[in-house]
DNA sequence: CTCTAGCTGTGAAATTTGTCACAGCGTGAA
DNA sequence: TTCACGCTGTGACAAATTTCACAGCTAGAG
C-alpha cells in the first residue's frame, strides 16, 4: 500500500516537472527536484522508486520521461473528471478557477439545490438541480466529487454521490464524513488551517523574541 | 516540540466541542470524542496529554472546562488576526465567508496591486493598494496572511509579510514558498488534493470492482 | 461502607515515515 | 581504452506517530 504522503509529493513532483519542462530542462537531479519541491534528495528517489521510474547517474531523471512515467502511474491523461456539488462563494471560485485554468482537472458538472442558481451556466459549467444528480453522474463517469455545500448537507450531498458510484471525494465543509472504506475523503478545512497556521505563528514569534532577547 | 498533526486534531476536537455544547453535552468520553473526530480513542486520550487537561475516570471529559483548556493552549481568546492578499475570486469567497461567519477568525485588512479592486470595501473588509501594506500591518499586530495571488506572485508577497513581521500563512498558490525557519506555511493546493482523491478513487474503485468479480 | 464496571493516563510496543550511507554504475575526460 | 567523479537505488537505520494494554481511579449500586 502506498502512503498519502507519497501521492501527494509525487503530484507536487508533477507539476514542478512541468513548469520546468517548459523552461527548456531536459534532465533533473534529484537533489534539484528536492530544492524544487522543498523534500530531501532521498525522500525524491525513495518516491520516484514507487513509480518504477529509474534516473541515470549521470545525467540524472529524463524530465519528458519521468513525467510520461508519472502520468501513466496517475493513469489520468485525459484529465481528472469531476463534479462539484454547491455553487456558494466557494464553489464559483473553484469553477472559475478550474473551467478557464489549464490543470488536468475538468468540472463536469455542478449541481445546486437553490432554484435560482441552476439551470445556467457558470464559468462555462453548467448548473443542475439535485434532481438530476443521479442521471447526470451515471452518464459521465465521474472521479471525484467536490463538496462545497454548507456543513450541515454535506453529508447527505456525500451519500447520494456514493451511491451515485463516486469513490473519491475533496470536502470543503467543516465536518467529517462518515464513508465506508472504499471511499476516500481529503478534507480541506480552511478554518482549520488558519488556526494551525496561527498557533505555529505565535510559537515561533514568541522563539524569535527570546532569541533576541538573550542577544 | 509539538507536532503539526497533533494541532490539526486539537483545533478539530474544539470545533465538535463548540458543536456538543450547543446541544447540551456536559460531559464526553475519549471514545465519543473519537467518534466524532474519526480518530481513536486513544488517540484523543493521547493529544488532550500535551494540553494538560484530565478527565475524570467515571464521567470523562467536562466539555466545558476541556473547551477553556483548549482555548487557553491556544491563546486566542480574542480571534486570530489576519490579513488577505489578492482579492480574486478565491480572495472574495474567503473575504464573504470569514467576514460574516461566526468562526474565530478576523480578516482585519486585504490587499491588491490591481487599482480597480483597491479603496473599498469587500464584504465589509477594507481592500488597500499593496503599497500601504507595511504601514498598515504596523499598525495591526497580525498573526497570519492568507496569500490568494497568482503562483508567480507568491513569494515576493510572502517576503513583504515576514518583513512587515508575520510568521504565520495559509498559502492557496500552488507553489511551495521559500521562508526562513521562524516562519510557518500551510500550503492548501487544491489541484494537488483533487489529484490525491482521484488517485486514491480509481484505486478504491478498482479494488471494489474486483471484490465483486470475486463473487 | 465496600465493591465493581468502565473509564482515564501513560509506559511500552508497533507501525509508519523519513534519512543515511554506500555499492554500483554511467559518462566525459584524458 | 581507462579512470574517476558524482550520481542513483536501496538496505539498514532513525525518528515520528499511533496503538496497545493495563494500573489506578472514581462514581454509583448495594
Ligand atoms: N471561503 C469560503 O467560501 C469558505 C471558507 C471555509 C469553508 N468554507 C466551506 O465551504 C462550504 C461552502 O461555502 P460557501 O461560502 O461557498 O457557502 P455558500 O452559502 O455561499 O454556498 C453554499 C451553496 O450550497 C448550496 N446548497 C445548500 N444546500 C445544498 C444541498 N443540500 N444540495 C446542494 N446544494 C446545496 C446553496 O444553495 C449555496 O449555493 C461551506 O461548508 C463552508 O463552511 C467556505
Ligand atoms: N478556486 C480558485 O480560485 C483556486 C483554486 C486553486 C488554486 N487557486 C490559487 O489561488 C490563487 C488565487 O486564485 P484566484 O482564482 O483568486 O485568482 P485571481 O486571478 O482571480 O485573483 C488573483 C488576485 O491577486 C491580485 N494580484 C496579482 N498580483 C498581485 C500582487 N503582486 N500583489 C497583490 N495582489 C496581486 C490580482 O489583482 C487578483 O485580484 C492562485 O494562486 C491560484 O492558483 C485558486
Amino acid at each position: 500500500m502506498i502512503s498519502e504522503k507519497t501521492i501527494s509529493r509525487l503530484t507536487n513532483y508533477q507539476s514542478l516537472l512541468r513548469q520546468q519542462q517548459t523552461q527548456g530542462t531536459s534532465h533533473i537531479f534529484s537533489h534539484q527536484l528536492a530544492d524544487l519541491a522543498r523534500v530531501t534528495p532521498a525522500q525524491v528517489r525513495r518516491d520516484l522508486m514507487v513509480i518504477g521510474y529509474s534516473g541515470n547517474p549521470r545525467t540524472g531523471y529524463h524530465v519528458g520521461d519521468l513525467q510520461e512515467s508519472l502520468m501513466q502511474f496517475f493513469a489520468f491523461s485525459t484529465g481528472i473528471p469531476t463534479v462539484l456539488v454547491g455553487v456558494g462563494s466557494l464553489g464559483r471560485a473553484l469553477l472559475s478557477y478550474f473551467m478557464t485554468g489549464r490543470s488536468n482537472i475538468r468540472i463536469l458538472a455542478a449541481f445546486d439545490s437553490d432554484p435560482m442558481k441552476t439551470g445556467r451556466s457558470i464559468s462555462g459549467c453548467r448548473v443542475y438541480p439535485m434532481t438530476r444528480l443521479r442521471e447526470t453522474i451515471a452518464d459521465l463517469t465521474v472521479t471525484c466529487g467536490l463538496i462545497t455545500v454548507p456543513g450541515s448537507e454535506a453529508q447527505k450531498v456525500v451519500d447520494a454521490l456514493i451511491t451515485g458510484g463516486i469513490h473519491g471525494f475533496v470536502n470543503f465543509a467543516p465536518v467529517r464524513l462518515k464513508v465506508p472504506p472504499t471511499v476516500f475523503v481529503e478534507n480541506l478545512d480552511v478554518t482549520s488551517s488558519i488556526e494551525k497556521a496561527a498557533f505555529f505563528a505565535r510559537s515561533y514569534s514568541l522563539k524569535t523574541q527570546e532569541e533576541q532577547a538573550h542577544e
